[in-house]
RNA sequence: GACCGGUUCGUCUAGGGGUUAGGACACCGCCCUUUCACGGCGGCAACACGGGUUCAAAUCCCGUACCGGUUACCA
């Protein structure tokens, strides 16, 4: 029997990163067993039901690259299905009208009321007490005739239990009597939850149940509607929880934004990245290996794999530098440094377009940024594209940028470093961190004076430009190795070391303390910038 | 309260009768270096507790503690 798996969220709020999880799981054991992968809507909840969150959630899917195989269901479309299912277990018997009238709902803390008065019974509630489960079908069928409201119930048996093997968990088994007669059918005609999971399940023909730990005891019930239906079950497995800091379950009341998978993209996550993160969270393929491909954790998913304890979410809400799970922001960088240029090159398109930092010239036409670019970061000056070891007119092109992303990707944590503390690579409107300017050129004075004048020799010594007939540069290019012997004996002469020289240049030319060999940077900047930022005293004032 | 689960470094985890309890992130130190959040080397750091079973328990059994889930005419 082909594999049909579904990833069921209720849209009342936005893609949270368990359930995200949840997806993921259900579309790698989809994908590795050669079945479907589907997706359907809960939106059974009118009140807490909005387009806008089912927009969110198809959006935070296709981010992480995990699109339907077939077209999205939509629960509330079913209802009249989920009403007649319950018509006919009433009909046959194996379900009753509860007149009982319904109970104000009290508000904002229901699950702790339920707690409470669950507490309060210590337990010893027995769950075929309802005096409607016995009233006669002549009785209902005229009180019904009436008007009178009624819920429908299931008519759970007294006696016997539930069992089925949970593909994480294992065995599971649970007694009848602790399980309620529970509503199918609202006063108003609504179908609940269990019902309608089963029918469209049913419907949709799933295979395999994939879903969150906190379904394990909703399971049995949808048994006993199984049961009722005369339907087998589909196979189950629950997945551990994610936790916050602290053992809390993850929620957006308490936790915030940090809970919303939008949030990974919108701060530059790579989707391949987060993907994997998210992958490791509960699982592991039991070997001592952490970036897996899609197709790998395709290849090597298992439900065997997956833990029983939940994992904790680490972060710290006040620290910027971990903010979110360091072992994310690890990944992150790790994906962004070795991922090829191919692959990230159009994403730091994307961020620079959106910084309004993009310029056309990076990629003309003719020379798509997707082509496969071999990375020059171990190459030497003459391994280089062209463009980069000669200065202008090349400098600002496809070479260079490639090149410049290249470089400076090394030390970048998220797409948004391409646009925050890469800035001064791609524009002349670039801050200067205070932290910077304190550390760096502050502290060394004389540096007010030096660096211009650096500059002044620069423009002396690399500025004019000549020609041998054959059009060849016969003058000292600004490259690396010729900067360097320059810079060495300035420094010298100023009587000072390389590190305050260079590094005073680095924050006037890129605004931060940190960042690729200067050599480099001065390389990449171009005489003209180099030059321009170096004489430049905003940074000093 | 009841039912169901869980508990290996701070975090993610490997290991499922005999291991110096392994890896990764984070942290710390050293090296490289013009800086650095790159890289290299090294370090700190864990089997919740108590009983059993066994020659031998992180691993199997029981109990306790703690944590989580569920206990709706929510999903």
């Amino acid at each position: 029997m082909t594999v049909r798996v579904r990833f069921a969220p209720s849209p009342t709020g936005y893609l949270h990163v368990g359930a995200a999880r949840a997806a993921l799981y259900n579309y790698l054991f989809a994908r590795q067993k050669g079945g479907k992968f589907l997706l359907r809507i809960e939106d059974t909840d009118l009140a807490r039901s909005t387009d806008e969150s089912t927009r969110s959630i198809l959006e935070g899917l296709a981010w992480l690259g995990l699109h339907p195989d077939e077209e999205v269901v939509f629960q509330s479309s079913n209802a009249g299905k989920h009403r007649s299912a319950a018509h006919k277990l009433l009909a046959e018997g194996r379900a009753y009208r509860d007149f009982t009238p319904k109970a104000e709902p009290n508000d904002a803390n229901v699950k702790d009321s339920i707690k409470d008065r669950a507490r309060a019974a210590q337990g010893v509630k027995d769950m075929r007490a309802n005096p409607f489960r016995e009233l006669s079908a002549d009785e209902s069928e005229k009180r019904a005739a009436a008007g009178e409201p009624f819920a429908i119930r299931l008519k759970v048996p007294k006696s016997g239990a539930t069992e089925f093997d949970d593909g994480v968990f294992g065995r599971q088994r649970r007694e009848y009597a602790d399980t309620e007669d529970l509503v199918l059918l609202r006063s108003d005609g609504h179908p609940l939850y269990n019902l309608a999971v089963v029918c469209d399940d049913i419907e949709m023909g799933i295979t395999d149940v994939i879903r969150g730990q906190d379904h394990l005891t909703n399971t049995h019930k949808q048994i006993l509607i199984y049961e009722a239906l005369g339907v087998p079950p589909p196979h189950f497995a629950h997945l551990p929880l994610i936790l916050a800091p602290g053992g809390k379950k993850l929620s957006k009341r308490i936790h915030g934004e940090i809970v919303s998978l939008t949030t990974y993209r919108d701060a530059g996550f790579l989707a391949a990245a987060f993907r994997n993160f998210l992958a490791l969270m509960g699982w592991s393929a039991g070997e001592e290996k952490e970036i897996y491909s899609l197709d790998e954790l395709i290849e090597k998913f298992s439900l065997a794999g997956v833990h029983r304890s939940s994992a904790i979410f680490n972060y710290e809400p006040n620290n910027p530098k971990r903010w979110t799970d360091d072992k994310a922001i690890w990944m992150n960088a790790e994906y962004i440094r070795t991922m090829p240029l191919a692959e990230l090159l159009p994403l730091v398109k994307e961020e620079l377009r959106s910084a309004k930092l993009w310029r056309e010239e990076y990629e003309p036409d003719g020379r798509a940024l997707t082509e496969t670019v071999p990375s020059t970061a171990d190459a030497g000056p003459d391994e280089r594209p062209a463009g980069v070891a000669l200065d202008l007119p090349e400098h600002g092109s496809y070479d260079w940028f490639v090149y410049t992303i290249d470089l400076i990707r090394q030390r970048f944590f998220t797409l948004k470093d391409f646009s925050g503390q890469g800035r001064a690579y791609f524009s002349e409107d670039f801050d200067f961190d205070p932290a910077a300017v304190e550390k760096n050129l502050k502290k060394f004075p004389e540096l007010q004076q030096w660096l211009p004048e650096l500059a002044d020799r620069f423009e002396s010594v690399f500025g004019e430009e000549w020609y041998n007939d054959l059009g060849e540069r016969v003058n000292h290019p600004f490259t690396e190795t010729n900067i360097e012997e320059f810079v060495k004996a300035f420094t010298e002469e100023k009587g000072t070391k390389l590190g305050v020289m260079m590094n005073g240049a680095r924050t006037l030319l890129t605004g931060v303390a940190v960042g690729p060999s200067m050599l480099s940077v001065f390389e990449v900047m171009g005489l003209e910038k180099t030059i321009r930022r170096l004489k430049s005293q905003v940074a000093w004032n």
